[in-house]
DNA sequence: TTCTTGACCTGGAGTTACTCAAGGCCGGTA
DNA sequence: TACCGGCCTTGAGTAACTCCAGGTCAAGAA
């Protein structure tokens, strides 16, 4: 397919994939005769991915190896498997700050309760 | 107390601090006869919050927002209010977000295992 | 008293991760 | 044939820091 369809069912925005293709994060993306990109059913699978590591704050580089892992194939999967079980950790670490900032936030609207009264 | 632990007490860093001050998202900040920082315990509350609402993903351009009304005084509750509401309403998107992702993680990892297997 | 150290200051450059705009190609439709 | 939409590349712009150079100043050591 292409990209405009490929931004639409992975999330990223066109512009941003052709930027991560650049950086090196989306393996095997081929062009038609007409130069133009190609995206298997794959490649979206990996924009998704890619799409909800970033939105959950996975930092370029890490993407980049876990991209160059990827490409180098089924062998690289128990690397693979660390960067993601990493990753996971760092979920559940932002799920303890939107805690604490909805304990901040609520004790503030307090506050404020009572000075509308 | 010293811009430093200023800095300790609410995680923002040093450097933050001053550009944070310097776009007017710190209000009232004090400088001594040596022309250095002063931090009252309001300043450090106020930085705590800054601190915490960064953390969870509020834009800058809010945050100025939400401090050119905190230095007008008591009337601009109401709006404050209405503000960290807002982000209360993101902070539950976070969470969805959150919980996407550990899923769709979780499905890549079983696939990891059969390879492993 | 002079020297050194450490914390602070400003201004400006560098970084990350996009995001947008300019200018150009190409296949399909009126 | 003329236009249109979607694609292309390159390069500039933006947000939100982050770091660095070069300088001041107070306090303790020599």
């Amino acid at each position: 397919m292409r990209i405009s369809e490929a931004a639409a069912r992975s999330g990223l925005k066109v512009d941003t994939i052709r930027y991560y293709e650049a950086e090196g994060l989306v393996p095997n993306v081929v062009r038609g005769l007409d130069g133009q990109r190609r995206f298997s059913p794959e490649n979206v699978d990996w924009l998704t991915l890619l799409y909800w590591l970033r939105e959950t704050g996975m930092p370029m580089k890490v993407m980049q190896r876990f991209a160059a892992l990827y490409a180098q194939g089924d062998g690289t999967i128990p690397d693979r498997k660390e960067i993601l079980l990493d990753h996971s950790r760092l979920l559940a670490k932002r799920r303890d700050d939107l805690d604490r900032c909805d304990e901040i936030l609520s004790r503030k609207l307090e506050i404020y309760e009572e000075y509308l009264r």
